[in-house]
RNA sequence: GGCGGAGUAGCUCAGUUGGUUAGAGCAGCGGAAUCAUAAUCCGCGUGUCGGGGGUUCAAGUCCCUCCUCCGCUACCA
């Protein structure tokens, strides 16, 4: 029995996600949340959306709206879907909370405090017809080393060069056309991350068993160039965390909001006290406070490899910094991305599925199956509606789907529905008891070390195990002859259904439900000794016929969806 | 350009610190069974492990070099 904390990636307001955000962080946090719960372990499982920055501004601009109403409202759609896809946060933030708001501020103070904030004056380019500062790839105008004429203000799409945007020529904004643009100066704050370098390479180079991924990614941006440079975490928005000390006014500050990446990942912290003051726990700091009780928790993150120099560099450098007792990250988490059908998946195009019509279409647990024994772990993967329907159909709809069904119908059919009696086990019994809880032993061990997609290959194999056992005992076969033996047989198979649920929840909570409740299994224990996991369900124990667990993809059906989101989406 | 990841059976991928005839799933072929969502089970793989060179008794695994694909490159988040 351990604590361990867990939190995804935020995904940003602006807009639904595609499949692509699922897998990479809210999707595999998830699995191990509920694998953890199952096991008996006491977890906190944290996500909230990323509300502030430019493209909220602009995205509420578009919609005609508030930025404070969009936000709302896009929260709502967030939370319905993670819903839908039963990502069981124990808490869904908003990074734009007032908790997060007094505990980024405060953030910001005691880093001050403690000497690792610089002001620095610096000249932005500035829309008059805007009204606003732009961020440098707000900024298009024709590219002064190719003459590529869509080239963005940090680089050139057509040529690759990092550009400035005072290089380009005929600058104008993306966001009205104005050519209207002058320097203008502002000044920032900095953290200073810079002087925390030798800290944060030797807490990154203590880091045992962490993902390649994760580690290359840190020692790059730590030992690239001049080595770690400091970050501006103030902007000149609206729309944001208003920069102050602590209560207190920053002077020089006024009108400024902190940065995005300087507030995002504070809402992990501040995340557990919304949880709290939302009256579902009742205390954040033994999660948080190593002076409070965290001191044995694991914290694990999740995130895409695009996140990573934050969650490894930035986030750290604020909480090693502040020199509080806050609670580091233990283990990240780090994946590639998935690719859809020979190609990105785009938000901008409409190309590939998005969360909402991937729900739409099937139910979650189709989608979870598919993603988490797909999760771009080593490297990108690639989504194909081909591969889909096959791995929905082979390993949902027919090796567990078909084998719950045949194993109840037959039951139903020869015994009624209740568990037959009679018989004695033999050598074919404790030759699948023995495979499999090494099978499931193996799952354990690949659910404790996230290899996501190994824990599902061993899933699957479990699920194999019964329908290789039902083959060679054919009750079908002995109940001819000796009806006590496929008593025996079945009441067996029908424990392997409950089994089967119990530790495929994680991973298909919805068909995991459906199958318990068609077993009217008592309990979800997990089978920490198999053998006795197979007699939960004891001769005479009633059950139902559960409908189909797992219907089929029609090729017919595949098709459709596979010209219907190839691109634009309606 | 720099850094990182990847290149293994038709497809998707495993291959731990170098060590018996390089594996799995899917697809394909043959067979068994007929309880079941025409589902299941068994059998079948002569693969230049991207190319070349090197170290070693031994290399997919280490070193060098070249080729291809992808990502990141600090003001998008």
């Amino acid at each position: 029995m351990a604590r361990h904390l867990i939190t995804s990636a935020i995904p940003y307001i602006n807009g639904v996600k595609h499949l692509g955000n699922l897998v990479g962080s809210q999707l595999p946090a998830d699995l191990y949340a509920r694998y953890l719960r199952a096991r008996g372990h006491e977890v906190l499982f944290l996500c909230a959306t990323d509300e502030h920055g430019t493209p909220a501004e602009l995205a509420a601009a578009k919609a005609g709206k508030p930025v404070d109403e969009y936000c709302a409202e896009m929260w709502q759609v967030q939370s319905d879907l993670a819903e839908g896809f039963r990502l069981s946060f124990d808490h869904f933030g908003r990074s734009s909370s007032p908790q997060n708001r007094a505990l980024t501020q405060h953030f910001a103070k005691v880093l001050d405090e403690q000497g690792l904030i610089r002001e620095v004056s610096e000249t932005q380019m500035y829309s008059r017809a805007d009204g606003r500062f732009l961020p440098d790839r707000y900024i298009e105008g024709t590219c002064p080393n190719c003459g590529f004429e869509s080239a963005r203000g940090d680089q050139c799409d057509n040529c690759t060069k990092q550009l400035d945007p005072v290089d380009l020529i005929n600058p104008h904004s993306t966001i009205s056309g104005s050519t209207d643009l002058e320097m203008r100066e502002t000044k920032h704050l900095y953290l200073r991350q810079s002087v925390m370098k030798d800290r944060l390479e030797e807490w990154i180079d203590t880091r045992q068993g962490w993902p390649v991924l994760t580690t290359s990614i840190a020692k790059k941006w730590l030992n690239d160039g001049d080595g770690l440079q400091d970050r501006g975490i103030t902007r000149d928005l609206d729309w944001g965390v208003p920069v102050q000390r602590g209560d207190d006014p920053w002077p020089g500050m006024e009108g400024k909001v902190f940065y995005v990446w300087f507030d995002a990942p504070i809402e992990y912290i501040a995340c557990a006290q919304e949880w709290v003051d939302a009256g579902k726990g009742t205390d954040w700091q033994r999660w948080w406070r190593t002076d409070a009780g965290a001191e044995d928790v694991t914290y694990t993150q999740f995130m895409g490899k695009d996140n990573v120099p934050f969650h490894t560099l930035s986030f750290p450098a604020t909480i090693l910094g502040s020199g509080e007792p806050w609670k580091l990250v233990d283990y990240i988490k780090s994946f590639n991305y998935l690719n859809y059908d020979g190609g990105q998946f785009s938000t901008s195009r409409g190309r590939g599925v998005f969360m909402d019509q991937a729900l739409e279409i099937l139910p979650a647990d189709y989608w979870r199956w598919w993603l988490l024994s797909h999760v771009p772990e080593t490297s990108d993967a690639e989504f194909t509606w081909e591969s889909f329907q096959s791995g929905v159909n082979k390993d949902l709809a027919d090796v567990l789907g078909n084998f719950a069904s045949r194993v109840t119908k037959f039951c139903r059919s020869k015994f009624g529905e209740t568990v037959p009696e009679g018989g004695r086990q033999g050598a074919p019994e404790a030759q699948l008891i023995s495979d499999l809880t090494a099978r499931i032993r193996d799952y354990e061990r690949h659910m404790e070390a996230i290899e996501i997609r190994k824990a599902a290959a061993a899933l699957r194999g479990a699920w194999v195990l019964g329908n290789e056992y039902l083959q060679e005992a054919a009750p079908w076969s002995t109940f001819k002859t000796d009806p006590e033996q496929a008593a025996m047989q079945i009441r067996l198979a029908l424990n392997l259904i409950r089994l089967y649920a119990v530790i495929s929840a994680p991973f298909i909570p919805d068909a995991a439900d459906q199958l318990l409740e068609a077993m009217q299994a008592g309990d979800r224990d997990w089978p920490d000794d198999v053998e006795a996991a197979l007699a939960a369900l004891p001769a005479g124990h009633g059950f139902t016929v559960p409908d189909v667990t797992f219907r089929k993809i029609a090729d017919a059906e595949r098709e459709e969806w596979q010209a219907r989101f190839a691109g634009t989406r309606s």
